[in-house]
DNA sequence: AACGGAAGTTCCCTCGGGGGAACCGCACCT
DNA sequence: AGGTGCGGTTCCCCCGAGGGAACTTCCGTT
């Protein structure tokens, strides 16, 4: 898993809990985190019901879940102010903006091949 | 970045159920997708029961089912030949061949950076 | 005739991610 | 003294991914 190249390492690494891929592709692909991340990184920074309104249909209880996972994994910032009514401050982290980039080469081949994907989907399905 | 490249399309456009995104982070999320294609990519091709040992604890349902998905999504070749003992193949198509790259980098940069997000979790819950 | 291996299938169960709905403390406002 | 907005929390439930374990079919081997 520590070798220097992409897809090289013994796959079964990838069976241990702390391998790095079962860390970010686990964190990744729950249900809210991407929404997450790309509002943040369009806006800059959001407070919690902006978020809200930007993410969709997510309830609070899950978007605090989502919000405080992506703050132990240092990829989202938290600040919260004093004043009255409460305001917090979300953000991404300079670590959370690195990985913008794989993610959007992730994106970018979505972009490109997904109708090829979703065509053999169909033809799998009919 | 909300600069003109990678994470450029409105967030929100990542709720509907055909999005680009939803569909590949949606799979590559799933529990032993990534095994598959990465024990694929070393070996080119496998049978069911090498895929098993590679894989791990994976049963042979589950197993399966990650297959039919994969070969269903046209990222993973099925070959069945009228042998006996029976034999089934699997590779990558070239088109899962080319969901390598940008894994490649989301895998670069877990290698890269997790010791950082595992030491914020660390510090999170201590 | 029994055995074994390949590649699954079938049935049943468990566990937890995710969702719904309501509640909470605070400080203003009026 | 009641209402409002913010940023949550609490409790309860449901569904489906995933797992366990046994069974199956087809043939060749011993």
């Amino acid at each position: 898993m520590s070798e220097p190249n992409a897809i090289t390492a013994e796959p079964w690494s990838v069976l241990a809990p702390d391998c790095p891929s079962r860390v970010i592709f686990g964190r990744i692909g729950e249900r809210w985190t991407m929404f997450v991340i790309l509002a943040l990184s369009r806006a800059g920074t959001l407070r919690f019901t902006e978020l809200r309104a930007r993410v969709g249909e997510v309830t609070p209880k899950v978007l605090t879940e989502t919000l405080r996972a992506l703050e132990g994994d240092g990829l989202v910032e938290r600040r919260a102010f004093a004043d009255s009514p409460p305001r917090v401050e979300y953000s991404l982290t300079p670590l959370g903006e690195s990985l913008l980039e794989p993610i959007g080469a992730l994106r970018d081949w979505a972009e490109r091949h997904v109708p090829e994907v979703l065509a053999s989907r169909e033809r799998a399905l009919g």
